[in-house]
Parts: C-alpha cells; sequence; structure tokens
DNA sequence: CAGCTGACAGATGTTGAAATCTGTCAGCTG
DNA sequence: CAGCTGACAGATTTCAACATCTGTCAGCTG
C-alpha cells in the first residue's frame, strides 16, 4: 500500500477527489499531486495537460450513466415502448440523483461539462444510439412507426423532447413538485406519437 | 424635438442602445441619462432601481414575440393542428432571427434573461397559455386527444419538448444544418401523438 | 534505465488601493 | 411646484503589483 503503481485509474480518481473538495476553479495539478503524494510532474507524465485531465474525469463520469442505460437497451424480453419509457425515466433518475446527493460535485461536473462539448457531444451520440435501438426494436415488432420512416431523426426527436429532463441546465427544476407528473405526460404524449395506428 | 419629455418608454430604448453598444456588464445608469441628455437622477425617477430598469427592458423584449405569436392563436380560420406547427416555428424563427441578426444583442439579452428569471417563468406562463388555447381548440374540433385528459399538462408537454428549438441556452445550435428537419421531425412526432385515435 | 523529482519560464489568478457607479435628496429652474 | 440637477456616501469595479500555477526537462534514484 506503501507505493503503489501511479496508473491513469489513480490519477483520476483523485482528481475527482480534489475537485469535489475545492471545486473546479481552485483545483489544480499541484493538489491532485500532493494527493497522490506524488510530484506533479508525475501526472504530466499520463496526461499531457490540465485540460486532458479534466477531460478524462469527465468522460469517465458520463460513461457511468451511458453504462447503465445499457442494460434496459439490451433487455429484449421488454416491449419497446417499456423500455422507451424505463430509459428515459432511468436517465432522468440517475441525473437528478446526482444533483441532490452531492450538489456541490455537482456544480463542478456542469463547469467541466461546459469547458469539454466534444465529451458531451460524444456522450449524446451514444445515448441517442441506444434510442435508436429501442424505437428499431418496436419497428421491428410492429408497435412503433417511426416518423418520416426515419428510425435515426425519430430517436433524435425523442431525445430533443426529454432534454429538459436530462440536461444539466435545467437541474434546477428537477427538485420541483410535480416535476414527474409533467414528464410522465411528456412521455405519455411521445409513445403515442410513436405508435403505429390500425 | 430639442426637449422632449422623458417618458418610460424613452428610457427604455435609450437602454436597449446602451447596452448594445457596451454590453450588459459595462451599461450603467449614468451612460443612460448621458444618451437622454439628462442627469441620471432623473432616470431614477421613472426606475427605483437599475434592476427594475434592467427588467423592464427584458420584459418588453420578451413581450414583442408573445405579441407577435398571439395572432396566430387568434387566427380560428385555421386548424389547430396547423396553428400549432405554425407557432412552434414562428417562435423558433423569430428567435433564430434574433440570435442570427444582432449576436451581439443577444448575448446580452441572453445575461438579461438569466438575472430576470422571474420575468422569464412570466414570459413562458403566457406562451404555455397560447398553445393551451391551440390544444383546447384542437380538442373542441374533435382532432386532439389532450393527454391524461388534461389540457394544461398536454400544453406544457409540447412547450417541454419543443425546448431546444426556443431556449436561448441552445442558440449556438440553431444555425447548424439541419436544425429545420430536426424540428420538422420532433414536430411531427408530437402532433402525431395529440392526434385523436379513430 | 523507467519512472520520478523539483527548479524554472511564462501564463494565470489573487489582492487591495484607487476609480467609478448606484441610489438619495436638498435645492434649483422653468 | 413638478420635474430635474448634481454633490454625496456606500457599494462595486478596475488595475497593477504580487503570488501561484502550468508545463518542461535535465538529472536523480531504486
Amino acid at each position: 500500500m506503501a507505493t503503489e503503481t501511479l496508473t491513469a485509474e489513480r490519477i483520476l480518481a483523485a482528481t475527482e477527489d480534489v475537485l469535489r473538495l475545492y471545486g473546479p476553479a481552485k483545483a489544480t495539478v499541484v493538489d491532485v499531486a500532493r494527493a497522490l503524494g506524488v510530484s506533479h510532474g508525475s501526472v504530466y507524465r499520463h496526461f499531457r495537460t490540465k485540460a486532458a485531465l479534466r477531460e478524462a474525469v469527465t468522460k469517465r463520469w458520463l460513461d457511468r450513466t451511458t453504462r447503465e442505460l445499457s442494460r434496459i437497451v439490451a433487455d429484449r424480453s421488454r416491449s419497446a415502448e417499456d423500455r422507451l419509457a424505463s430509459w428515459n425515466v432511468a436517465l432522468f433518475t440517475a441525473k437528478r440523483k446526482k444533483a441532490g446527493a452531492d450538489p456541490q460535485l455537482f456544480a463542478t461536473y456542469e463547469v467541466l461539462l461546459r469547458e469539454n462539448s466534444g465529451v458531451v457531444d460524444e456522450h449524446i451520440t451514444e445515448l441517442v444510439g441506444q434510442l435508436v435501438q429501442i424505437v428499431q426494436d418496436g419497428v421491428a415488432a410492429g408497435d412503433f412507426t417511426p416518423v418520416e420512416g426515419n428510425v435515426e431523426a425519430t430517436a433524435r426527436a425523442v431525445f430533443d423532447a426529454t432534454i429538459r429532463f436530462h440536461d444539466p441546465v435545467y437541474a434546477a427544476e428537477w427538485s420541483k413538485p410535480g416535476i414527474e407528473a409533467e414528464m410522465d405526460a411528456l412521455l405519455a404524449l411521445l409513445v403515442n406519437g410513436l405508435k403505429r395506428r390500425p
């Protein structure tokens, strides 16, 4: 335990700790190095710049969510309609939990997301990809009709429509009473719009 | 012309000019007074504080949009489906035009909107109210079925769903090619969800 | 000799004194 | 005398000197 090898993962974990402690404005590479008991030069051996380090922390944080949601996508035993709603509720619940459990850290990640829009774009692409799979399954099962016959555009439309329930910009509204009813109404409207007409 | 009486409206117009010129951070009450050729004490006769002045400017700006849209709401000669799409397209087009025509001023208003969330909330309430009227008309005509039988909740859901196309937060995406197609897909999905099933 | 250290130059952030602004009001003016 | 002015106190912002941080690299160490 005295001198575990310095890995990227250990640095990332320490960086998250330091960010939680000092916030995004004051967390420095020197702080991270101190937390690990090494010199800051060693951190630069694993991450070319401070920006790259912060980007990696951001990606790590977003990937945890993507991984969780992928389980819902993969569960073919449930209907597409069911999974579509579950997926959206799970995404909302996960984000709201993060925002509520440690507002300090969540605010920090809001800053990181803004400065790493490339990582966010990739994350969104992955999420829309998951929705594509669910919609595709629904179409194959004869439950859904994609808008304009375009599954990609339809999945993207569903994602856009629920943006209020997953974009951290709106985090302040997530604790409002009645927010769940609002989401339910929106999901009902969307599912109704997707359903094949007899 | 030499000495027109100092009205609230003249002050508001001058304030907008000063904001356009200096930006939200540097525009001062003294600047506004100078633009009007009066002392800053006179401005304080009409607006209790600088914050109240900025709030009034913000409200004036938002009200211009509300007024334009009300013409679509009132036009009973068109179907609810038609007006719903028109209303959303008009809102999007108006905002996008403002953002594109004078990005400087639009950025300034983004700041004002953030510091006057109360005014924004009222504005949103008015807009949702307009949507309620359109949805109500559609239900009365037998074209729409409101989600959960609740017209208010349905109108709110439509508003939330299109947030990406009217919240200035996303202004950067409004000039992306293909954005109109994305809005069309979303509107088609929503209208489909609203339509009464035979 | 792979991996780490720490001194260093330039970039970025902090700090506090000086400058400007906000909001008030007694008195001036048309 | 209604409406405006401008001097003023306290609040806020600006600016420049100072402190800290980022990123590099020659050399140390296990």
